[in-house]
DNA sequence: TTGTACGCGTTATCAG
DNA sequence: CTGATAACGCGTACAA
């Protein structure tokens, strides 16, 4: 039992040919029924398993698809997670990730070493400061099957899976508006990345359109991260015009941000309204619910699976770059009744 | 560029033998510092790639780690992911991650895959009705580590990390009691996975200890999915003695339950007093904040990425079962002020 | 210090 | 329909 045993052994036993013994295992048509069965009967038997570090090998390829992510540990990332892993597993495939941290030198490490492990594709959703990108040129020359994930870059030949974050924060910020709100705050992450440079174009777009006026100051670049509470408030009461209306790219940052205005004394909706993004669990259960954006993460996951599945069993047409969009939708809540 | 160069590429390009390249570039100790400069100057320069595939095969070993994990898309599975995830990275091993979606048939499916697959270690939190572990068999028998997390069962030669669950029920139940909580509801899960008995039992010992007396009715099991809230809300106001003090075995239903609760107007603290359990970023969250205990999820997945290659390398003498259990805390919040 | 030759387990090609 | 043999790329005894 503790031998590893082989279609040689098998061939052995058989007095048949290696050949013939996987053929039989992999059900090819040319060889006879008979033949099959005995071969199949015995390898069960003998508990044979075939080696997938010499089918990777003679194949070329590992049957895993590699997969970066800025962090594993956000309950968006890993409800996309969750979808990919869903659809390439049922395909037969398995999933290796890594992430980067939001570090980019951590990224370039990590496309390196799924490189080097011979993923048959890779997916990303970039760092938070990723600004080159060469570290995925081995992948479009060699032609693995690259995807971009929510934080996108185009590529050529990549697709790219997102929602449409400028109409989102467009849709989010014209909610507010349409509430009265007067003094917006966009609160967003770093502008390198598609989705808090969307969302805030959106934002814009919404205030060009009810012509208020917008400078610099309505716009506040942040970590997104719980230590950057503090000096949101502190910019909050600092502003000239008393902030009545806060659209913040991301649930969890809102919350913390919900969270220390009413410790000030601020009422929600009342004094401020607020829109998050993402419709992370916590929005429907923090006090006030946050009104936010959907973002279909799982959904997202499914589709980037299928998306590398097919592409991998070019089933379907590679397009030079398609690009997917997913449907958003604002979701109203407490924090921006009126 | 786009052919894949060898190492007889390189022998032959520098006049030298396969064997010699090979040792090189693995810095054997009896090439000549000079030979070795050569080759490794060559190799650059033509863009050598080791190729996994033959290494894999002929070392049968592929340097990857295989996880299963109930569900991915949950805060603290994926907390404990990330901490694996740095260590055995920095280790120069890959992570390959599937998940069982609670349910006993995919894990057993995922574990052979996974086995087939050739990874040489197994971290494995269980499935919410795991009950039976033929499944692993092989890897105990091909002495491939296997090492349980949070969601353990004790097999022979397999490591486990994991908290004193059972301490910690007795902790959050015993400071219940303490407020002056008279008539004691538990609200767990599956009770045949260790933590949600372990903790019944803590539960039961604070009970015990105290004298309050306890019956089947003390105790609910559920599959803390918010579907669950309202059959937990309906029993709470079914029970004869009215409920003042709510022990729930994860935040997230706690936080649902909270909700909920509010909606039919109960107080809390004043009317029921409630502890969670996880430290979720939730739990600090919601309103009232929700007292839990402290769950170190992201050191549960530091060390067990530790353990992994500490067995893998032979480092640690591998004792025949070595269970490391962390330091919970219980985190006193406004959910059961007095 | 270096070269030779074979093993690793499968798949693919080409005969028969 | 089946067998023999050559890749696949690297590691490594064994020899030199």
């Amino acid at each position: 039992m503790s031998k590893k045993i082989t279609i040689y052994d098998l061939a052995k036993t058989l007095g048949v040919s290696a050949g013939t013994v996987s053929r039989s295992l992999n059900d090819h048509p040319s060889i006879s029924m008979k033949t099959k069965e005995r071969v199949i009967s015995m390898a069960n038997e003998l508990g044979y398993k075939t080696n997938k570090f010499a089918v990777n090998l003679s194949k070329q390829k590992s049957n895993t698809i590699g997969v970066i992510v800025p962090k594993l540990n956000s309950i968006f990332m890993s409800t996309v997670l969750a979808g990919i892993e869903k659809i390439v597993n049922d395909a037969g495939y398995n999933l290796i990730i890594s992430q980067s941290l939001e570090s980019m030198e951590k990224e370039k490490l990590n496309a390196k070493t799924l490189y080097d492990s011979g993923v048959d594709a890779l997916l990303v959703s970039l760092a938070y400061d990723t600004s080159d990108f060469d570290h995925f040129a081995h992948y479009i020359r060699n032609k693995i099957p690259l995807i971009f994930i929510d934080r996108v870059h185009n590529l050529p030949n990549c697709s790219t899976i997102i929602i449409n974050n400028r109409l989102a924060g467009f849709e989010a910020t014209e909610h507010l508006i349409s509430l009265g709100c007067k003094n917006l705050l966009y609160v967003g992450g770093n502008i390198k990345r598609n989705v808090y440079l969307d969302r805030l174009e959106g934002f814009k777009d919404a205030i060009a359109k009810h012509q208020l006026d917008f400078d610099q100051s309505h716009f506040l670049e942040t970590d997104l991260s719980p230590d950057d509470v503090d000096s949101v408030i502190h910019y909050i009461k600092s502003m000239k015009n008393a902030v009545d209306g806060l659209f913040v790219s991301s649930d969890n940052f809102a919350a913390h941000i919900i969270k220390a205005l009413k410790r000030e004394n601020y009422k929600i909706p009342q004094d401020i309204k607020i829109v998050g993004f993402n419709n992370d669990p916590i929005s429907d259960l923090v006090t006030p619910t946050l009104t936010t954006v959907n973002y279909p993460g799982y959904e997202m996951g499914i589709l980037a699976g299928q998306s590398v599945i097919s592409q991998l069993n070019g089933s379907i047409n590679l397009q030079p770059a398609n690009s997917i969009t997913l449907r958003h939708k604002l979701i109203k809540r407490e924090s921006t009744f009126n």
